[in-house]
DNA sequence: CGGCTAGTTGACTTTAGTCAAACACCGTGG
DNA sequence: CCACGGTGTTTGACTAAAGTCAACTAGCCG
C-alpha cells in the first residue's frame, strides 16, 4: 500500500536512525517500522504523561513538539522536518514529557522502541547513531538557550529563518523560498516574542528587502543581508567576561 | 591511594552511571573508571573542539558548562554537582562542544568513552541507564528554555534557588541553606539577566525575609514564601493559546 | 454573508539593561 | 602590618527594547 515507503529508499535517511547502517541492518530496523495512515493537522502523535512505546520519525509534513507549565502555558520546544526523530525526551520515564502535534498533513514513521533497543545491542553502529541524534538534540538545546538569552529579536527571528532554510536545504528543497507551517505567534513562542514583535520584525525585515514575505511564504532575498545583520550587532556584552 | 573511591561505596551512585546496574555490573564499570587528582578552580575538563575519549562523572565540589559563540560570548548551559555526567553533548561529533570548568576544588571521575560503550552492548541496564541519562538531559534543556521564555527575573532566580537547593537535598545535603559557587555573574549569564538584575533580586528577597544572602551563603528562609512568589505573578502571557 | 482566526500596525507602558559610582573582600608584596 | 590592585557585589539614575493594549485588515470556511 502507498503508505509503505522503505527506509531503503526514503530520501531523508542520511539524516535518520539508518545513516550509517549497513544494507542489510537498514532492512532489519526496516522490518519493524510501522508506517500509519497521514496525520492531519493538530492531531498529536504525542502527549504528556501517556506511556512511550515508539519513537516517530517525521516522514513527510512538519510537527511542533512543547511542554506546558503548572499553569497550562506552552513552550514550543521545537519545530520537526522530515527525517526527524521524535520522543527522546520521555525515554528517561519511559512516557512522553511532550505533545507533538502535526503542523498540517503529515506523516510519521513509528519505531517500537523496546525492538529497536533490543537491536541497539546487537547493531554498534545503530547504537551510535541513535546516542548521536540525542547529543545533537542536546547540543542544539544548548545553542536556543544561547540564541534565547544573548540575542536580541531581530537576531533571534534571522537566525530562526536561517535554520530553516539549512534545514530545508539538507533536505533536498529549496532553502530560499518556503512555506512556514506554524503561525506568527508559534514562531513567537518558540523564540520568547510575541505575535507582534514577530509581526513587526518581518515587516520590517520585508521593508529592507532582506525576505519577502507573503502571509506563509518566505523568500529569503539575500541570506548574506541577514547574516550581515547578526554580525553588525552588538557583539559582546556584559554578561560576558 | 586517597582518590580511590568505588562506585560501590560512593554516595553519589543513585544519581549516577551506576544506578539500577547488579553489584557485579557495578564492579566491571568501576574497573573501567579513572580517578585523577584533584582540579582547582578554573581548571578546564573539557574545551571546545578537543576529542572526546571520556565522559566524567563529579565526584565533589561543583562545574559549570558553558559553549561559546563566533564573537566569543559565553553561554553557561549548566552548573555540574556531583553524580552529574558531563559531556553527552560532545558524543555526536566525538569531540567536545563546550567548556567545563570547576568553580571550586573538585574531583571528577573519568570514564573511558569506548570502553563504555562497549560494556553497553552486553550490559542493557547500563545502557538503558546512559539513554536515561542522555533524556533527562533534554528534558531539563526544554524546561530551562520554558523558564528563560515565560518567566521574569524573579521568577528565574527563584526557580534556579529552588532547584539548587533541591539538587543538594538529593545529595544528602542541606536544601536550605547552601554556598552558591558560581557568581552573580555566572547565574545571570546562564538565566539570560545582568549581574545587576541577579544582585537587586537577591537583595529584594533578603529585605522580604523570603532568603538570606551573605555573600556566597545563601539560605531558603522560607520555600513555601519562595514558591508563593511563583504562582502569584501573571499565571498567563499571551504568547500562549 | 458572517464569524473566526491570523496577522499587521500604532500608541503607550514596563521590565530589565546600561552606565556609573562606591564598597567589600582577598591575596600580594613592600 | 598595611597599602594596593583586582574581582565581585551592590545600589541608584536613566534608557531602550520588547511587551501590552487596541484597532483594524485579510483570509478562510461554513
Amino acid at each position: 500500500m502507498e503508505f509503505s515507503i522503505r527506509c531503503q529508499n526514503c530520501s531523508f535517511s542520511h539524516l535518520c536512525i539508518p545513516f550509517s547502517l549497513s544494507d542489510s541492518e537498514i532492512s532489519v530496523l526496516d522490518d519493524i517500522i510501522r508506517r500509519n495512515k497521514p496525520l492531519q493537522p493538530g492531531q498529536c502523535i504525542t502527549e504528556y504523561g501517556k506511556p512511550l512505546t515508539s519513537l516517530f520519525a517525521v516522514r513527510s509534513g512538519s510537527f511542533k513538539s512543547y511542554i506546558m507549565s503548572a499553569d497550562g502555558e506552552q513552550q514550543i520546544t521545537g519545530f520537526h522536518l522530515p527525517g526527524d526523530i521524535i520522543g527522546f525526551d520521555g525515554l528517561s520515564t519511559q512516557s512522553h514529557q511532550s505533545f507533538t502535534q502535526a503542523l498540517e498533513t503529515s506523516m510519521v514513521c513509528e519505531i517500537p522502541y523496546t525492538m529497536l533497543d533490543d537491536m541497539s545491542s546487537t547493531l554498534p553502529a545503530l547504537r551510535r547513531q541513535m546516542t548521536k541524534l540525542m547529543s545533537e538534540e542536546i547540543s542544539h538545546e544548548q545553542q536556543v538557550l544561547m540564541l534565547i538569552n544573548k540575542r536580541n529579536a531581530q537576531e533571534r527571528i534571522i537566525h530562526f529563518l536561517l535554520n530553516l532554510s539549512a534545514r530545508f536545504k539538507a533536505r533536498g528543497m529549496s532553502g530560499s523560498s518556503f512555506n512556514l507551517t506554524m503561525t506568527r505567534g508559534e514562531i513567537g513562542n518558540y523564540l520568547g516574542l510575541t505575535v507582534e514583535t514577530v509581526s513587526r520584525i518581518l515587516s520590517k525585515l520585508n521593508k529592507q528587502n532582506l525576505i519577502s514575505v507573503d502571509g506563509k511564504l518566505i523568500e529569503l532575498l539575500s541570506i548574506d543581508g541577514l547574516k550581515e545583520e547578526l554580525s553588525d550587532s552588538a557583539p559582546l556584552s556584559s554578561a560576558c567576561r
